[in-house]
DNA sequence: GTCACGATGCTCT
DNA sequence: GAGCATCGTGACC
């Protein structure tokens, strides 16, 4: 399956729950940096209060949404940078954020990256796993994933399976529409220290995985 | 280990 | 000029 297909022809909460436990890399051109997903956020569009294409909304900053699914959209705010991948045809302004990996690959450079930090600390949000990468601008904001050194591995046999995958509201979210803050948009593996904020005491002997 | 708060810059009104 | 899809530090368990 290609990117295209894959991020177009379910409804995007799905896809980002089937997100959840895949390799995401970046190949920073001297050796591979990642780990697997293991927090990931739906933003469902137009209809979506939190989402930055709400209403239509659109302008250059936010002009990856409306590209078609397997779109890179970085998102800089404060002096952080998140990573989204547009979801579903063009003009649909729908997309997944990436909030977490459990790092594998390139662990040593990634704790340079961030100045020394290690352990969970090194990519349990979505600015520190954008850090670890070594990314501080929107290069590659509006690149098709496959032309790009993002790689999300779409091998059903590369794919972690977690024992539990928790559906909950999303991080930082305006409450002011309590309906869409609300929503279960929010995935990620029940148990893994990676997820954003997670508490030492939740967490599981097995990282959560199967 | 957990909580609260202030830093900080890009985007749109 | 306000508002954020946040993070790190420092205070207190």
């Amino acid at each position: 399956m290609d990117y295209a297909e894959y991020f177009t022809n379910r409804p995007t909460d799905e896809i980002t729950r089937d997100l959840i436990g895949r390799p995401l890399t970046f190949n920073n051109r001297t050796e591979k940096l990642g780990g697997y997903i293991v927090e990931a956020e739906a933003y469902m569009g137009k209809l979506d209060r939190a989402a930055h294409s709400y209403g239509g909304r659109r302008s250059p900053s936010n002009e990856g949404l409306y590209r078609t699914g397997g779109t890179i959209y970085i998102y800089a705010q404060r002096q952080y940078f998140f990573f989204d991948v547009a979801c579903q045809k063009e003009n649909e302004p729908q997309g997944v954020l990436i909030r977490a990996i459990d790092p594998v690959w390139g662990i040593d450079t990634m704790v340079k990256n961030r100045n020394g930090k290690s352990g969970v600390l090194l990519t349990n949000g979505p600015a520190k796993m954008m850090q670890a990468f070594g990314i501080h601008n929107k290069n590659w904001n509006l690149h098709f994933l496959s032309d790009s050194p993002f790689i999300i591995d779409l091998d059903n046999n590369h794919k972690r399976i977690a024992q539990e995958i928790i559906a909950d509201k999303r991080v930082g979210i305006n409450q002011s529409d309590p309906v869409w803050a609300n929503k279960k948009l929010r995935f990620y593996v029940a148990g893994n220290p990676y997820v954003s904020d997670m508490k030492k005491r939740d967490c599981a002997y097995s990282n959560g995985w199967a």
